[in-house]
DNA sequence: AACTATTTGTTCGTATGTATG
DNA sequence: GCATACATACGAACAAATAGT
């Protein structure tokens, strides 16, 4: 059914990347299975092994494979994570061509909305994920890093609640590129705000206050985003000297 | 300064990709200057040119190199574009796990804002922009896919003049997979809305009237999405077929 | 624990394609 | 047309990791 062809004789890897990906995409090879080896990979398109390796590579960069050494080992599709997703946008702030002004003003219409629809859409199901956000950020941190992961813990969950991916995925965008700043230029995030700031949020969340929650949310966000904006320019002189 | 170390005996390719990425990133390679030759990357890496080469598709695919063969070629540094960030929510999208109503929730809350920011940010200096996006609109076609062009074109322009890259990258997204869609089951474009529709919109734009901006983008959206998400269990058909 | 088979990871030598001067 | 400089591609080999015997 699927004919692979080495039709570029130039750029084979992007050609093999292409076929490869869309077989993947079309369910030829499904998530969990695993792709033929690299040399028998060699033969199905008649090409070069070190061809083979850099569609790999970009396959593996995409999202698509994982890849395991060894004996059973090869390359293995996987879903594509949100993460992997979100992480284009880290590279557009970092290249100085997003500012943090931008990504709070959508942070500022953005969320309050997914807040409002985790409300909405909020069922006791969903209780046990946010009880385990907050204690996550009422406890003890290892780390810095640990520490600003628990404090955007809350803000993810709500955006998986919320029921729609795409939303979810620019959320997650936004709290990359934010978690990324903050730890490069605040030595102590609860200089910020502490871990209080989240409850009246999560409480009009559980009562299924779509008003409530939504307001709750710009309220929580007006302030942090204003000194994230101030900030930035630290962050900018940072990534200069020590990237 | 920068010093290239092969600090992975494993997986150097990834090594490779993250320290030149952080290169470019921090300036010490700025956009359209030239990287070093394989050769001379080998040298400094002290690496293959075969982990060099997987890097620097890595670096391609991420949209930070563009690569020209021959004399005085290279991999020249090139700015990221907000088509290869958008690149990403395809992907989602052709997988299966974004589903046409998450998008048009996100684009009937999103592009209204848009065209609002979009009036209010409206000068004399943009009227060319959307005259000429208005003009192919009514324009003729060569192609299916000229003629999908044409019709987003006033989208993309009113997401640029907004002022904000990160909207801007959230609405090409959307545009891009609804575009994908339209192409494969959607014969004739005009079935689903004609070049006037956008005309309302365009006057309030360019009145610089936020509020009605935002309610006529509101208002063609509304049935436009509705029909899209009808569309989609045909196209999801049509990609198991032949994608 | 040692051995083997399989598969990715890495290297080198060589040859070809492509664009510039 | 020719020499140059670069990416592109191929093939053969060896190294490293990992699962099973």
């Amino acid at each position: 059914m699927v004919l692979f062809k080495p039709i570029k004789t130039s750029r084979a890897s992007e050609d093999v990347f292409v076929q490869l990906k869309t077989s993947i995409l079309s369910g030829t090879f499904k998530s969990g299975s695993k792709l033929p080896s690299e040399r028998e990979l060699t033969e199905m398109f008649e090409v070069s092994r070190g061809v083979i390796r850099e569609a790999i590579r970009m396959l593996e960069l995409s999202g698509f494979l994982s890849i395991r050494q060894g004996h059973g080992g090869g390359a293995y599709v996987t879903d594509l994570t949100l993460s992997h997703v979100s992480n284009a946008f880290l590279d557009l702030f970092q290249t100085n061509t997003l500012s943090m002004a931008e990504v709070a003003q959508v942070r500022m219409f953005i969320e309050p909305e997914v807040a409002r629809l985790a409300a909405i859409n909020f069922t006791p199901a969903h209780a046990q994920q946010i009880d385990e956000a907050e204690a996550r950020e009422h406890g003890t941190y290892q780390s810095l890093t640990d520490q600003i992961a628990c404090l955007t813990t809350v803000h993810k969950v709500l955006a998986n609640i919320c029921g729609n991916q795409f939303f979810e995925a620019i959320v997650r965008s936004m709290l990359k590129i934010t978690a990324e700043m903050v730890q490069k230029v605040v030595p102590d995030p609860y200089a910020l705000h502490g871990p209080g700031e989240h409850i009246q949020l999560i409480k009009a969340v559980k009562a299924g206050d779509g008003p409530k929650a939504e307001a709750e949310m710009h309220r929580h966000l007006k302030d942090f985003m204003i000194s994230m904006v101030k900030l930035e320019k630290e962050y900018r002189q940072q990534m200069k000297a020590q990237p």
